[in-house]
DNA sequence: CATGATTAGTCAGATTCTTGAGTATGGGAA
DNA sequence: TTCCCATACTCAAGAATCTGACTAATCATG
């Protein structure tokens, strides 16, 4: 259960609504984890019933009213008892990766085509989390920053992302370069492969 | 549903069976996807029910018998199916990254212990993929390799994870290099962080 | 002035993934 | 010779995640 302790990370930011939660947890600025609306909704649900987050009604004019949420004394503890005990691994779990994989026994070219694909979007977020990471900073060098700069966890976190689409990037467009040449070097190659 | 995509597309590489494939799929070598042992079967189960792989079993005298599988025209195909579909993108969705975002406001000490942690296991993943690597290009270079070598698609695969295993080794190291340095600098931050 | 996008959510159902336990045999180390 | 580890696999149950549909108001676009 650890979108949980995601959920409980993100509020540390501020106060926030499952709407927006939801819109940073979808999007490209989901730094560090990843989780559908209707997951959000109800994971704040649950979060409110164990008194581990506090919500209170927006009354809103314009807009359909809304719920802040904020991490309670108890949400604290719950966070640090999670960052104290043993993570998990992580795993790359990625479709493109099985394409990749398999390319050697089916056409090429729409594969080629994806990790170009790819390779946009992450080129995309990479701009996306270059331009937080100088927000987040404001004026300071990053060495400054990362010395002396609060907060830092979002900051870390970011160049984490920025780090994993970069190598996103580049490797997908070397990869579609290479399947490119030796689609041209052999065209057979698309169909059956080589012995 | 990418599992089966998955195995099928390991199952490319020769005949294995589900204790096999289980061990690929989850220890380091999984260079482009993870699942548990239990999965596996069952996938491997439903595959063959579907006609998309084909199983036979292997009597062995001193070892309990086995199955292997390999992939059937229908799975090819099927392959080719998901290989011409747009793929999902994908997420990072990592525990440590949850721990180093609310750093600001718990203990330091544990998650820079865990950062540690995880860059021994990273690094020791880049020495694995780094010998595979070697060893699936055999006598030829790089280049040569990925200009005319065969079969490609597990080298560009196990290229992703190395760089991957690289780039979360860096990061980790930098990281608990730099929550060190903050921990020194005002020990206070660890408890509450700074206003 | 219709059309679609945005804000703000909810509900149900299916699929996927994880946890935990269990079966059975043979080989090697203490 | 006892115990643990590796091979090879199965079953059940639960937690997490994803798909898809739905309500309802306001705002901007053409």
């Amino acid at each position: 259960m650890a979108l949980k302790h995601a959920v409980l990370a993100a509020l540390l930011d501020g106060e926030y609504s499952g709407y927006q939660l939801a819109k940073a947890f979808d999007v490209g600025v989901a730094n560090f984890w990843h989780a559908l609306p209707q997951q959000l909704y109800a994971e704040l649900t649950r979060l409110e019933a164990d008194g581990l987050v506090a919500g209170r009604q927006v009354v809103q004019e314009t807009r359909p009213n809304k719920r802040l949420f904020q991490v309670t004394e108890a949400g604290l503890a719950e966070l640090q008892r999670f960052a104290a005990a043993a993570s998990k691994p992580s795993f790359i779990r990625d479709d493109l990766l099985v394409k990749v994989q398999a390319v050697d026994r089916i056409e090429a070219a729409p594969v080629i085509e994806q990790l170009t694909e790819r390779a946009r979007i992450a080129d995309a977020k990479v701009e996306i989390f270059g331009k937080l990471l100088a927000r987040l900073r404001g004026t300071a060098t990053e060495e400054e920053f990362l010395a002396h700069g609060a907060p830092i966890g979002p900051y870390l976190t970011c160049l984490r992302g920025l780090g994993f689409e970069q190598e996103t990037r580049d490797w997908c467009e070397r990869i579609a370069g290479v399947l490119r040449e030796r689609a041209a070097g052999s065209p057979e190659l698309s169909r059956r492969g080589p012995a």
